[in-house]
DNA sequence: TGTACATCAGTGAACGCGCGTTCACTGATGTAC
DNA sequence: TGTACATCAGTGAACGCGCGTTCACTGATGTAC
């Protein structure tokens, strides 16, 4: 049952995706090479065509699980409009949302703990949480350091709460997501129109 | 091979205590029974004289880990020097050792990532974080409600900044750290002395 | 205080199960001529 | 363009392994008299 070439393509990046909304729901160990082979709508056997073993898969959807996430943070052309490009993406990072569906988040509260036990997965986190600070900095103002700085503290805040959010009752998580939410001032919201561009159909 | 009554109490606590350690150090999965009974100095088929399920074992080692964790905050006679033993623990909270040595530490940052992809242990992670900001906001100023969402949102940061740094590589990790503690005010070597307390030897 | 015996903490082997990985096999694809 | 054949993506069963749990057994403890 050979398939054409662009047949085992298409394989391999349903693999990869449902890998990566898999690791992330039910963590590394929980994602089971048989059950992310079923998702992708094939069977267990075939997997070794196209990755040569779990490590090696589990580190690609990572890559691609950070890139889906911050796929999520638009980049508009006036560089003006990235600081509320930012705020968006906070709000949504904050959200009920983002907290109910892990398997399409960031990477960081749904997998750095896992991550943590052994050396086979840093390499792909750390280049996944740089390139998150390194995206909300962007959005931030400062000095170069002190925005990077800034947008380090608010992505420890933000992955801390949206983990905690997960692993603990409505209420608690609720407050704490609402804590958060207040202390990076995301709360406001008309943020102040940023100068020397208008957006459309305002009155 | 029956012992007695005060030695199964013993044997009892240092399988709690071994629990407790290695589910942070390797998480509840990766923690298996017979590992915690052979680090306890016994063997796995003994282990259910003392717990009816690994579940059952678990449950109890989080709050056992919770309270090991907030032990190390101190509960001064004078409330005024609660700031002073907060910002103690948040220091050490942030610090290498805490990092590199999760088995004794906060469960958080070890454990809330594995906890919220199923039900079964949210009740001891609730019940710890709700603790855990409790105790913090004692130590902190403003409102009663102020208190509890700043102590909130620190928690979470802390938590997130500890997480990402052990899974990252030292130098990312270092720096989220070292954000942290600067966006929280840590890093004044000498905090206001608290008014009305004389602490001991000062000139 | 002694004696007889039921209790039960702890041992160590065995169980069923799910995991990552291997392997013989199938048959459509891609290539050589 | 046709034909013959090597390649290899995918199947499905099997493997060895570690897990949580069970179980027959041991022998010191605790108790009844």
């Amino acid at each position: 049952m050979r398939v054409s070439q662009q047949e085992k393509d298409r394989s391999h990046q349903r693999i990869l995706d449902s890998a990566a909304r898999l690791i992330r729901e039910r963590g590394v160990d929980g994602a089971g090479v048989a059950e992310v082979m079923k998702d992708a709508g094939m069977t267990a056997g075939g997997f070794y065509r196209h990755f040569a073993s779990k490590d090696d898969l589990v580190a690609a959807a990572m890559d691609a699980a950070f890139e889906q996430s911050l796929d999520r943070l638009a980049t508009p052309d006036e560089p003006a409009l990235a600081v509320e490009a930012v705020a968006d993406w906070e709000r949504f990072y904050l959200s009920a949302m983002h907290v109910d569906n892990g398997g399409y988040g960031c990477p960081i509260p749904a997998l750095a703990g896992e991550v943590g036990r052994g050396p086979a997965l840093k390499a792909p986190m750390t280049a996944g949480v740089e390139r998150t600070i390194e995206r909300l900095a962007a959005g931030l103002s400062g000095s170069a350091g002190e925005r990077r700085a800034e947008a380090a503290a608010r992505v420890a805040m933000m992955a801390g709460a949206v983990m905690i959010a997960r692993a603990s009752d409505p209420a608690t998580g609720q407050f704490v997501l609402d804590s958060v939410r207040d202390r990076l001032g995301l709360n406001d919201p008309t943020p102040p129109r940023p100068t020397g561009t208008d957006q459309g159909d305002a009155s």
